[in-house]
DNA sequence: ACTCATACTTACATTTTTGTTCGTTGAATA
DNA sequence: TATTCAACGAACAAAAATGTAAGTATGAGT
């Protein structure tokens, strides 16, 4: 996330099955370890940066700061910041964010028949 | 995906997301760089290994092994093998699989919509 | 005996993602 | 004066994913 060579064979190989399949764009948008968290927490409302923090549980304020960031450049959150002391800032979903939920709904119900398939042959 | 430690924060981090959350188990099945491409080419019908090597491009022997494998722990495709000389091992798409196809072809017309937005806004 | 093809495996290197710790800002509060 | 708060940023470390290059097993064909 930080670092991304625009050299690298690994970065050459994501960047055309972007182009060619968007699918793939799509899943890379959401493919960060907390970015789905945040979207459900997000689903009611805006939040603060603590708020959102206080939330999920284990985040650490580095990756809530970067998958923040990243989902802003990617349009699927809004970031606006008040000038007061102490800084409040707050997230919400953007349009084309909120687009995404009816489909992560549909992932939901897919993964949780998935999950109670591999539960029932696990044993 | 060769070497999880399970001991790390990474991992347990990982874990009890997955558990709490049903979407983020969903995404964690299908975020392997090459595994989106293998669904689109098996949505037709069975392929084998070396089939699905060249129509992918750029992927590499060791990475189509490695997402397959993956793939069929995960229960998303299954594999048969052939006792003849040379090998032929064929994939297909197991119903489970099959299931994520209407979810990924939402997906696309999303990633469509956004892709041209942000084309749209990035001139 | 030797090559050929398929479907892999192994060892190693590089790149990318995630985690840990500490520092910053600037007004209000003790 | 020192401390507290929110929302970060920077430096470094660890883990995970991906890439590169080489090798393996099996027989069948020459």
């Amino acid at each position: 996330m930080s670092k991304i060579k625009d050299t690298s064979v690994n970065f050459e190989n994501k960047k055309n099955l972007e182009e060619t399949c968007a699918e793939i764009y799509a899943v890379n948008l959401i493919s960060g370890q907390w970015i789905l968290s945040i979207c459900y927490y997000l689903k009611q409302g805006k939040l603060r940066f603590t708020e959102l923090k206080n939330k999920i549980p284990n985040i650490t304020e580095r990756m809530l700061t970067l998958q923040l960031k990243k989902m802003e450049e990617d349009k699927l959150v809004s970031r606006t910041a008040y000038a007061e002391v102490p800084l409040r800032v707050e997230y919400e979903l953007t349009p084309i964010g909120k687009g995404l939920l009816p489909i992560l709904a549909q992932l939901e119900q897919w993964g949780k028949l998935h999950k109670s398939m591999s539960e029932g042959s696990a044993t």
